[in-house]
DNA sequence: ACCTGAACACCGTTCAAGT
DNA sequence: ACCTGAACACCGTTCAAGT
């Protein structure tokens, strides 16, 4: 930092201070974990990265392409995925051996990971949802669709219900963790001293103002929203969609 | 418009072509319809208008303002919230009765025109969730909510399962909608040449070409993914969190 | 009260020029 | 092959000035 070295393009192949596409990105996802998709600019990248602006775009193609690399950078560190063997029902993620006794433990394992992804990365889930939608080769979408679907595999569904299974759950668990994490990180932005319990009674207050004519059950539902947790409401809407997987699905007399 | 009209700040109250917050926020839905939010600016603002920006900047605050108010708009018109009922059980939005019968299909409905809306204004998903997450005021929360938390407590779910039920639904809607039509409209922008099936052939292509070891699971339903229809799958999707309302709240005896 | 339009600070991206 | 940094076109927003 105090003196700078001058290049010896020699020793290791890999140096530190070197400019690398790695280098960028995770410097972006930093940028973008302290200031959001706003934030983000080349210009704050170049200053953190000591360069000019024409450097990066030497490793990167646009803005877009930064972006894309980053979500999947964090949603690939999320869900490391495992070469798969079909014929095993162990997730690998429950260090308790095989779910085959509570096969949704699975599922719930990696909707966590993905939670607790877009709490610690306020800006994945829109990521993601735009990735999903506009980049076709990308490579985050059949991530979160394997991880999941080789529990909805193991939870016994016949492969006709496979896809429609496990699409449901990703629509799920993305519309959750983009309101969830979205929500508190959005809260905080605006002002740091706010915390969650203070933006969910805000929030309360305001459902229960609202008209009463219009918003009986909204209104009705005020406390419940005021008193929730966000983890727990989001394992209990988990485990709806996975009981209705369940009973799509009865078990056959296979076992 | 060959000539302009000097102005007559008489007669009736509501002129066509005065500027307006209305003639603002509904100039913003068609240019984001046509060019998404990106080609929302002041720019093409001002000169649809032909005023300047400075007029715009009199009836609205700045452009997070006039988006939560385009979407506001949108979504108010998809789901007009009759005055409540709570003893009724019947949705206005099917017009075949009550549904005391099909206790679902007031929530399909909801879900469809939510969908609908969403395949019409592609934007859509994307600001309702920044609208959820960063506007604690905002009115498109609790309507979407009240919209269907009024077919959940139809449905016989017992009072304190109603704001986990209404959740989950809502979660689920949006993150369907938002994957599901900025998909089409994702490619549409890209190429407008190219049409759902054709998108559709060559993510399952793309799918199909990933490695068998780690996508086993995704490389075996890319048929279902190239031959899923997108309504009927979101439908299929939603009958599955319906079925796991229904499962974690069986009726009692009280019918 | 409502509108005009020039001006400001900032953004993503390009590119001739260096090493 | 990799990097520099000035330049370009464009953006959201402001504001003195008009009516």
């Amino acid at each position: 930092m105090t003196s700078p070295t001058p290049r010896s393009p020699r020793r290791t192949a890999r140096r530190s201070d070197a400019l690398s596409r790695e280098r960028i990105v995770e410097t972006a996802v930093e940028v973008l974990d302290a200031a959001g998709e706003g934030g983000l600019t080349f210009r704050v990248l170049t200053e953190r990265l000591a360069t000019g602006a024409g450097a990066i775009y030497w490793h990167v193609a646009n803005k877009d392409e930064l972006l894309a690399a980053a979500t999947e950078a964090v949603v690939a560190r999320a869900l490391p995925l495992a070469p798969d063997d079909p014929a095993a029902t162990d997730s690998p993620a429950t260090p308790d051996g095989p779910d085959a006794d509570r096969p949704w433990e699975g599922v719930h394992a990696v909707a966590l990971r993905l939670f607790e992804a877009a709490e610690a990365h306020p800006w994945l889930s829109a990521q993601i949802a735009a990735q999903l939608a506009g980049r076709p080769g990308g490579t985050v979408g059949p991530r979160i669709f394997e991880a999941l679907g080789r529990h909805v595999r193991a939870m016994g569904v016949p492969v006709e219900g496979w896809f429609t299974a496990a699409s449901a759950l990703m629509h799920y668990i993305l519309g959750a963790t983009a309101l969830n994490a979205a929500n508190t990180a959005a809260a905080h932005a605006l002002d740091p001293g706010v915390d969650r319990p203070r933006v969910l009674a805000d929030a309360a207050n305001a459902w229960q103002g609202l008209d009463p004519a219009a918003y009986s059950f909204t209104r009705t539902v005020a406390d419940q929203l005021r008193e929730h947790d966000d983890r727990e409401q989001f394992r209990s809407g988990l485990d709806l969609v996975l009981a209705g997987i369940a009973a799509a699905h009865p078990p056959t007399a296979t076992a």
